[in-house]
DNA sequence: CCGGGGATGTGTATCGTTCTACGTATATCG
DNA sequence: CGATATACGTAGAACGATACACATCCCCGG
């Protein structure tokens, strides 16, 4: 049962194709070949077809290990948070558009909502000698990222930190967002608009949060409705819904008749309880939610929401990155614009 | 602006540290630190006390690139078909589970529903001389995974092949899933049961959507309901929701009183559907799902549901996947059992 | 006819590990 | 006590590419 007892005679151990057997199949050197793979500089038109052709008849394909012990590997490393949030899905179709004609490869790695394992996973990104990492909406604190930009070529995504210039950040305009929530209710007449927001701030730089906070504060003092402004902190940061604390505001006497949500989840989670409460939506309560997730989308759940375009974050993100990995040194800190979807709960 | 201009004086080239440096710190050859980093035999504890002490203080990681030329890399492939649909998180989240305390690293890649990109991740896969590869309810035919998996150890979830030699396979027990959805509904006393399905099988050995048609006629013939058995075959194989055909069933005169639908994406369809037709879910109209994915179980949905336990398909099929590595040549193939999540759908 | 320089190839050291083969103590046994 | 295992280490050749330094070749102006 060892794996090697009788060396298998039928199979005349087919020795593995490199770039050696290539260079001899077409008669050039191995320095020849390598340049051809690496279209690099000072190679004919005649020599490049002779060892294209070699390459296509031994079918040979460039081992990547060998590859990135000197070389660069051809592949990124993509750390998402987790799965199950599909705003993420857009972003990495997003990514993907742009990486799969690129000759580079994605890899994708679930940080779990861990700190820890984020970083591990960033490590061993860095081992395996990737070319180049694209963080999405990372738990990781600034200092950490700044560590790893300095290793490795490094896009962030749902982070904002503008004058970072170690890494490259891409990001929906989340003030301008949390604007557009507060004057598409303004623009159906309401007044009594409140913020659903998360219970603390996730963590330096990582201010996604804040800055919708204060678009939503600044459009209420521009409606003249400063003084009506709720941000109604209720959401763990964790996986937890936090469905206790937005129950109590939906049965509170003062509860708000227009409510901007953090996210789509969340913004389903207040739907589903106020179909629950007999609380009718949009009359009794206008809801508006964010990310425009597929969720939201759905007719039996019909909630408006704003878009902030993932997978536009995704394409510029990736650009990002090749750009850095291609040299650039100078940082780019992007800032999409989002736009309302306006469906039957607002 | 070259990469290589001026030498960072204050930065001293901190010279990478290796393999070699930790030998030069504990005063041991290259070899004896290499076999500590493997545990391989023939290491004293004195010896690998004072070789990890070193690793620590000089905080050394070994390159994968240049383990993967000659010896493992200790990283999996897992290959994805989209991110989108729910049921994958749930497989994912318990792959991570196994794959996190065991040494390898999970790396995953998205195939985004198309064959030619699917296979060209798996290549690259084998190029990253990657350890093993999971290949999560592939589009592929099983021609072409057999040619992978003589290259590579491989596990497929969700694709039946029972008699495959060179591979594992991991599924839901999808002819049980089948009855258990008309044995709930016939307990409820329904009779006129239908099925929605696909409009072609999945290509060879993809046959989960033929199993669960199977259970389906099966379950009517034990009930005595053979004559009445409907499959309604609308779903076309591709991202396309088939809603059309959804539309026209739920208008035809002859509308079944109860649907069993070949997975949550189209359950929900079929309820969003009613809703905006006016029919009574479940009075006129009980749907069943597939998969119990967290959309089914938003209350605004309610949608009923066949468990599959991705969770435990996603440990089992890790579980098997490091088996093979270590060593096992003997296939194994195994079936979970599905379980029904009663809601207010049926 | 010479020499300079750009374009095109080649030779080979090198990347950081693993792994085979072998040496040298130390323990075991008749 | 000598022979023989056995445990522990070491040396150095792979592994399969890249990239630096150099060798040619060819063309052309002076």
């Amino acid at each position: 049962m060892s794996p090697k007892d009788s060396p298998a005679p039928t199979t005349p151990v087919t020795t593995r194709v490199t770039i050696r057997t290539v260079a001899q199949d077409s008669g050039v050197s191995v320095a020849a070949v390598s340049k051809v793979l690496r279209n690099a500089y000072g190679v004919s038109d005649a020599l490049r077809a002779r060892v294209t052709t070699s390459i296509e008849r031994l079918g040979y394909r460039p081992n990547v290990a060998a590859r990135g012990l000197r070389g660069q590997s051809f592949t990124l490393g993509i750390l998402l948070t987790e799965l199950t949030n599909p705003f993420l899905a857009q972003v990495v179709d997003g990514v993907a558009e742009v990486v799969d004609p690129s000759g580079y490869k994605a890899m994708m790695a679930v940080g779990r909502t861990d700190v820890s394992l984020e970083i591990r996973l960033i490590e061993s990104m860095v081992d395996a000698r990737m070319d180049g990492v694209l963080l999405i909406a990372p738990l990781l604190g600034s200092k950490v990222i700044e560590r790893f930009a300095r290793q490795i070529p490094t896009v962030v995504i749902g982070h904002h930190e503008p004058t970072a210039t170690l890494f490259d950040t891409v990001n929906g305009d989340d003030r301008r967002g949390g604007r557009l929530a507060v004057e598409a209710f303004v623009q159906h007449g309401h007044r009594d608009i409140a913020m659903l927001s998360l219970t603390q701030p996730l963590g330096e730089g990582r201010n996604v949060s804040d800055l919708r906070e204060e678009g939503y504060l600044a459009a209420m003092r521009d409606a003249g409705l400063s003084d009506r402004a709720r941000i109604l902190r209720v959401i763990p940061p964790n996986q937890d819904s936090g469905i206790g604390g937005i129950a109590a505001i939906l049965a509170a006497p003062d509860r708000p008749r227009a409510l901007f949500c953090w996210s789509d989840l969340h913004g389903v989670q207040v739907r589903n309880l106020a179909h629950r409460m007999g609380i009718a939506v949009p009359d009794e309560l206008a809801i508006l939610g964010y990310d425009n997730t597929s969720v939201a989308a759905l007719p039996l759940v019909d909630l408006s929401s704003i878009d902030q375009d993932g997978r536009g974050q995704g394409i510029a993100a990736a650009r990002a990155l090749l750009g850095r990995i291609e040299g650039r040194r100078d940082p780019t800190h992007l800032l999409l614009p989002p736009h309302l979807v306006a469906r039957g709960s607002a």
